[in-house]
DNA sequence: GACGATATTTAGGCACGACGAATTTCAGAA
DNA sequence: TTCTGAAATTCGTCGTGCCTAAATATCGTC
């Protein structure tokens, strides 16, 4: 089984469920329609498609999650989508604003050969620019080592930023916060139940809403090798 | 009317009729059906999808021309081609066999403002490899002083290999005979109806197919400008 | 066990583009 | 002029692909 023959809607519903489907939970039908602004009705239809080709396996009434193969051809298309991000600011100085809409376009075209030479061209990264990581030509991701969200992470012991999610107005919420990719920080306090939450931050502290905790990735802080 | 609004395949259809247009004539069904590889049916139902865009006018039994705005639209998608395939070449070391199908799914899928910046990084360039000129942003064909076929080239003065078709066979072909974009010839003897033609190249003379003859393109041989 | 939320099935629609077969038109030969 | 074969068109259909609203089914909870 290969991408060519599966539609882009498909490769698109693929991707979807693969970022829904983070906490080893199945996707729930409804998310994946709010993701793709589709109705709950296309959801079904689709699910019931990709589970024929055993891209997915669809517990009816429980959502969904992917096979082995539905995997590994959403990290491939993700790993398209990041090195194309990628190339086409560093390369061509697209601005990053602008990058996101045109990979969605080209990640469905490239071929692998070619997705081979911007991924070289580039040094082979394992990381874009927000910290996300890209997979591997085998359809792996790379190591994390220790990674997880803001939300989960202990109190008390020295942090890394490692990713952020790809969204303007968050990265704009953060950056006036003075936190970005790589920041150090340490969680104070944590009040449970999605109260604010406290960091220090060098010598200041500052609150940071849940809505933005957990969607910052930080790992345990010593020195590690080439996160791009 | 711009290029979002129109399928990919009626975008290929007004390709193959701007190849097929050359002449003057209008582009006959078959032909376009030839071309694309579908059946003449499918070609008269798309032009009249055509003509009911206004992109081509198609006179019944008599063929078809484009429009203003369907040579625009060709046009375009010509000069998104033949930018991919230089682009890929030179910045990616895409081989130049493998170009061609590369560019024929990114053409579909670049925004302006990727083409600007890939015509930019070549230096924007007027002419391909092969000598083809390159449309302009304008939806206008760069200036090709003097250009004609070798068939239609008088005999007895000194001219210029300005351009070459560009399918492998041929390459292969005009490769063994010593001729290539700039080499500069002159027509010795033409016989007419279609009987090989004679030119001398350097102090050597070589005979040509009538088949070869009009898939390349001569100019008279003047010094002439960027012609990449 | 009834209710609201969530999900699925059903039935249908629409855009797109292709095809074969039947028919029409054209242009050149007789 | 009339005939004829090639070329083109129309007609009816098919198939893919995806979406939707409405009706129905299921799940979890009180």
């Amino acid at each position: 089984m290969d991408r060519s023959a599966i539609s882009t809607a498909m490769q698109d519903y693929l991707k979807a469920i693969w970022d829904l489907t983070r906490a080893g939970e199945a996707a729930p039908t409804s998310a994946i329609a709010e993701r793709l602004e589709v109705s709950a009705a296309s959801v079904s239809g689709m699910l019931k498609r990709l589970a024929a080709l055993e891209l997915v396996v669809h517990e009816p009434y429980q959502g969904a999650r992917l096979t082995v193969t539905g995997r590994r051809l959403a990290l491939e298309m993700i790993r398209h989508h990041r090195l194309i991000e990628l190339y086409l600011a560093e390369a061509l100085g697209v601005p990053w604003d602008r990058v996101h809409e045109e990979a969605e376009k080209l990640e469905h075209v490239i071929s692998e050969d070619l997705e081979r030479r911007m991924a070289a061209h580039l040094g082979d990264p394992h990381f874009d620019p927000h910290g996300a990581p890209i997979p591997r030509m085998d359809g792996e991701l790379p190591p994390m080592p220790g990674s997880r969200t803001l939300i989960e992470a202990e109190a008390g012991s020295p942090l890394r930023v490692t990713q952020v999610d790809d969204d303007p107005e968050l990265l704009r919420y953060l950056d006036g916060h003075g936190i970005g990719l790589g920041t150090p920080l340490e969680v104070v306090t944590r009040e449970p139940f999605g109260g604010p939450l406290v960091v220090r931050l060098g010598r200041g502290e500052c609150r940071l809403g849940p809505e933005a905790a957990h969607r910052i990735r930080v790992a345990p802080h010593e020195p590690q090798e080439s996160e791009s």
